[in-house]
DNA sequence: AAAAAAC
C-alpha cells in the first residue's frame, strides 16, 4: 500500500519539491486518482472539498509531461501539453501557483492567463511557451482568438470544479475551447460535487473513463461542524456578531447571494466594528485579489463574498463560514463550508434560515443526505440589529466604483397572472407556520428586540421539507436546461 | 431570487 508521497516514485525534482513543502502522507483522493491519471487514462474523481485534489491531479500530471516527450512534429519548443480549466479568475491564480510549485525544479514551464488583467503580460509569457497553461475560459478564448494561445498539441486537459465548468453559464466557452484541442488526448473532471444529469452530461467528453469516488459525491467534509440559525433578515448581522463573539471566533468567509447584498452587508459591518472586506465580481480585479490577500495575512478578519469565492480557494485555517443568505443551490453550500475544515483542521459552517428559505434548507438536507435541526440563537443584549440602508448611497459609501446600478436588482419579468396566482398560494401554503414570531420590520435599533424565533419555527420546517416542490423553484430551471443541453451536448468537433 | 467568465 503507498499512503506516502516516497513510495510513489516520482521523479526526483517531484518528489523534492513536495518534500520540500513538507508533504507526507497520501489523502484518499491523492492515493486513489495518482496511480490512475499515472496511466494516462481519462478520470472523473469525486471527493470531499479541503481533501487535496490540486495534487491529486497536477502531481501525476506533470510525472506523464516528465517521463513522456512531446510527440510534437511543431518548430514550438514548448507546445501547451496540459491545459487546467477553472471557473474564477482567483482560484486560477491559486491553482496555477501551487503547479509552478511542485515544477519548481522541472524544465517544465507554467504560466496563468485570467480575464480582468492586462493582456500584454499574458502574451509574453504565452509566446515564450509554456507546457502547462492554467486558464478561465473567457480570457483563454481571446488568447486562442488573437494566436497567442496554440492549443492543437494538447495532450492533457483537466476541468477543475468540473461541474461548474459544464454548467449552463460556462458550457458554451467550454465547447469552444475544446474544438480546439486535439480528439486524442486525456481528460480529467474534478470536483466536490457532482448532480447525475452533470455526470451523465460529462461522460460525453470522457472516453473510457475511471470514476474515482472517495466517499460519496456532495458529501461535507466530516471536520466541520454545520449549524443552522433562525433569523429573521433584520436579525442576521446580530445573528454575526453573536456566534463570533460566543464561539470566540476571530476570522470566517461570510456568504451573500447578491453583488450589492455584498458591498451593504460589508460595509455595514465594518461600521459596527469589524476589521471587514468584500469580494465580489463588480470589483476590480486589482481590488479582488487585494481583498483575498488582506484576508490571507489577517489584516481584515470578514470576507464578506459572494459565490465568486464558493469555490477551491484554499486559506489556511479558516475557522468559521457564515451563509447570511442561503444559497441558490444546494451544491453551493457545499462548496461555501468547504472554505473551512480543510486539511484536517476543524471548522464551523453557520447558516442563517429565514421564513423564505424554508425549500432551500430542504433542498441542502437532501443533497448532503444529514438531517437539519433549525436552532435559535440566544443574544446579547448589545448586538447591533435593524435593517441595513439601501441604494445608491450604500453602494458609494461600500467604496464601490461605478453608481451600482449593474449591481441593483434586475427589473422583474411581466408578470402572468395564473402562474402569479398559483405561485403565491403555492407559497403561502407551503411556508405556512413556518414564519419567524418576529416578524421584525422595525427601522435601525427603533424597537427593542422580542422573543425567540425558533420556537414555533420547527413544525412547520418539517412541513417544508415533505411539501410538494414550488414550480418556481431555484433548482428547476437549471435542472431543465442542464437536460435540454445534455441533449443539445455534441463532443467537440475534431480540430478544424 | 444570482454569480461567474471577455473587451
Amino acid at each position: 500500500m503507498t499512503s506516502s508521497f516516497s513510495n510513489l516514485s516520482l521523479a526526483e525534482p517531484l518528489a523534492r519539491a513536495v518534500a520540500e513543502m513538507g508533504y507526507e502522507s497520501m489523502t484518499p483522493i491523492q492515493e486513489q486518482a495518482i496511480p490512475v491519471v499515472l496511466t494516462g487514462q481519462d478520470v472523473m474523481g469525486a471527493a470531499q472539498t479541503g481533501t487535496g485534489k490540486t495534487a491529486a491531479f497536477s502531481l501525476p500530471l506533470l510525472q506523464r509531461l516528465l517521463k513522456h516527450e512531446s510527440s510534437s512534429t511543431s518548430p514550438a519548443r514548448h507546445p501547451v501539453r496540459a491545459l487546467v480549466l477553472l471557473p474564477t479568475r482567483e482560484l486560477a491564480d491559486q491553482v496555477a501557483q501551487q503547479i509552478a510549485l511542485y515544477a519548481k525544479y522541472t524544465k517544465l514551464r507554467s504560466t496563468v492567463v485570467f480575464g480582468g488583467m492586462d493582456m500584454k503580460p499574458q502574451t509574453i509569457e504565452l509566446k515564450k511557451g509554456v507546457e502547462v497553461l492554467v486558464a478561465t475560459p473567457g480570457r483563454l478564448l481571446d488568447h486562442i482568438e488573437a494566436k497567442n494561445a496554440v492549443l492543437n498539441q494538447v495532450e492533457y486537459v483537466v476541468l477543475d470544479e468540473a461541474d461548474r465548468m459544464l454548467d449552463i453559464g460556462f458550457l458554451p466557452d467550454l465547447q469552444r475551447i475544446l474544438s480546439y484541442l486535439p480528439k486524442q488526448r486525456t481528460t480529467l473532471l474534478f470536483s466536490a460535487t457532482f448532480s447525475p444529469e452533470i455526470k451523465r452530461l460529462a461522460s460525453s467528453y470522457l472516453q473510457n473513463p475511471i470514476t474515482i469516488e472517495v466517499a460519496r459525491p456532495n458529501e461535507t467534509a466530516s471536520t466541520v461542524e454545520q449549524r443552522f440559525y433562525s433569523a429573521n433578515d433584520d436579525d442576521k448581522r446580530r445573528a454575526i456578531h453573536q456566534v463570533l463573539k460566543s464561539r470566540g471566533i476571530k476570522q470566517a468567509f461570510i456568504f451573500v447571494n447578491s453583488k450589492l447584498g455584498c458591498a451593504r452587508l460589508a460595509r455595514s459591518l465594518e461600521r459596527e466594528g469589524l476589521k471587514t472586506t468584500a469580494l465580489h465580481g463588480d470589483k476590480s480585479q486589482d481590488e479582488r485579489l487585494k481583498a483575498l490577500e488582506a484576508f490571507k495575512s489577517g489584516e481584515v478578519d470578514l470576507l464578506v463574498c459572494t459565490d465568486v469565492a464558493a469555490r477551491g480557494l484554499d486559506i489556511k485555517d479558516v475557522p468559521a463560514v457564515f451563509n447570511f443568505d442561503v444559497p441558490f443551490n444546494a451544491e453551493d453550500y457545499v462548496h461555501r463550508i468547504g472554505r473551512t475544515g480543510r486539511a484536517g483542521a476543524s471548522g464551523l459552517a453557520v447558516t442563517l434560515v429565514s421564513g423564505s428559505d424554508a425549500r432551500l434548507v430542504a433542498d441542502i438536507e437532501k443533497l448532503i443526505k444529514k438531517k437539519i435541526d433549525l436552532e435559535a440563537i440566544e443574544y446579547e443584549e448589545d448586538q447591533p440589529r435593524g435593517r441595513i440602508n439601501d441604494g445608491r448611497r450604500a453602494w458609494r459609501e461600500a467604496g464601490e466604483t461605478g453608481d451600482g446600478r449593474d449591481a441593483l436588482p434586475a427589473a422583474p419579468a411581466a408578470p402572468r397572472r395564473e402562474r402569479d396566482q398559483r405561485v403565491g398560494r403555492e407559497g403561502r401554503e407551503q411556508h405556512r407556520g413556518f414564519r419567524p414570531a418576529v416578524a421584525s420590520r422595525d427601522p435601525f435599533f427603533e424597537k427593542p428586540y422580542e422573543a425567540s424565533a425558533a420556537a414555533d419555527a420547527t413544525p412547520a420546517w418539517e412541513a417544508a421539507k415533505s411539501a410538494p416542490r414550488s414550480s418556481v423553484s431555484a433548482n428547476i430551471k437549471p435542472k431543465r436546461k442542464v437536460a435540454a443541453l445534455f441533449k443539445a451536448a455534441q463532443p467537440e468537433t475534431s480540430v478544424q
